[in-house]
DNA sequence: GTTGAATAATGAACATGCTCAGTATTTAGC
DNA sequence: GCTAAATACTGAGCATGTTCATTATTCAAC
């Protein structure tokens, strides 16, 4: 089945627009199943039932069950990276626009910890479903967003000239990844604690392991 | 069922040898199927059956599929990390020290992909299996090896001395962690082009992003 | 409005992960 | 060696994810 992203100035249609409303409907009843009975124990003939839609219509709009997460999910992400990303303080030094930024994912999750637990373990490199592919792009996304404000703290010089931006940003965002699922994994995961530990493993990259001053063997090689 | 690791003092028994048996044939059939069809068309009846057992036997030795995957890597895992870091060398500098460790793991898995593939990717945050647990400990075991490297450099006046060498440890650990999946994660994965990229991060790491000579606006607040 | 083509919805049927009551094997006490 | 208890093995049966041939709906042309 095809699924568009319908552009504004098209008018929907009735088939467009029925089918707007039982993505929809889907996207709700398995936001509610999930949350109620965690990712195993709803099943998709539930999801499908409490959506009022047939069991085949679900693999219509989700690849598998997996994609349904995906399909609760996506245009979230998308608008928590815009609203994340627009929230930074140019002038405010790195660590804390990075923090800034990422306070917002952290409370999110926060928001409802079961689904978001699903997001996070159930699907971290989930690559064959149908809309994978729409993840992987926000992931991506999300990678530039921190390039860019990599990008802009070298030319404000507070980070070095010669640094990669890129790897730079790989590296903040695999920092990130890695710590907001060490923390979701635990059961009271309350957003200040995740973002404190966020705040000292980004604080150690952005200043480095190595002496600042050139004594001891630091320089060697 | 009770799985027990024997210890070197007490005689084996029957029952002993022939659960050992067992568990050696499903692992290697777990490991053949796996490699030959992928994790999902790797069927737990096809399995049993190339094992030479029941199919409820199979889920006498894993609590579920995934933990079949532990089933095969865990010992593996845990000999990879000695023979990972008893190859570092305490006079390189840090970075090289690091590289020298993870180099082994990105070789163990570049010598398999696809089973590493379902490693990495299926399984990243999987915590319910009944194997889960002792994944978990070697991975935590990882990090506190990481966290001796660190401890030593520290020692050694090559990192910085108030350095908290556990969340040193753990930005490590989680660089390395995404640095692999980023690769495992493309087609053609060479284990050398893995390890450049991870030198590249955790060199970023190492360093620090901050202008080394304060000059700019690099020390405000 | 009618009609044919295009698209979407549906659930019966199938495939597969997993359980558990029943059976078989091993052990320990004598 | 016999016996009873303990332990391990087994596959039929169930639950659930997924497919796909069939049916229903919408659209476009006239």
């Amino acid at each position: 089945m095809k699924i568009s992203r319908n552009s504004a100035l098209d008018v929907p249609g009735l088939r467009e627009r029925n089918k707007l409303d039982k993505l929809r409907r889907i996207q709700a009843a398995a936001r509610q199943l999930f949350t109620e009975r965690g990712y195993d124990r709803a099943t998709t003939r539930a999801i499908a039932r409490r959506a009022g839609v047939g069991l085949g219509t679900l693999f219509n709009y989700a690849g598998d069950k997996r994609d349904l997460v995906f399909l609760i999910f996506i245009e979230e992400l998308d608008h928590l990276a815009d609203r994340a990303f627009a929230s930074v303080d140019r002038r405010a030094p790195l660590l804390e626009q990075l923090i800034a930024a990422f306070a917002h994912y952290y409370r999110a999750f926060g928001a409802n910890t079961r689904l978001a637990r699903i997001l996070l373990q159930e699907l971290t490199f989930y690559s064959s479903g149908r809309l994978a592919a729409d993840f992987q792009r926000s992931r991506r996304r999300t990678v530039g967003l921190i390039e860019r404000l990599i990008v802009r703290a070298r030319q404000d010089h507070r980070v070095r000239r010669n640094i990669d931006a890129a790897a730079a940003a790989l590296s903040v965002f695999f920092l990130y990844a890695g710590a907001v699922r060490w923390w979701i994994a635990r059961d009271r995961s309350r957003p200040a604690r995740g973002i404190a530990e966020l705040r000292k493993l980004l604080g150690l990259h952005i200043a480095g392991l190595v002496p600042r001053s050139p004594r001891g063997r630091a320089s060697r090689r």
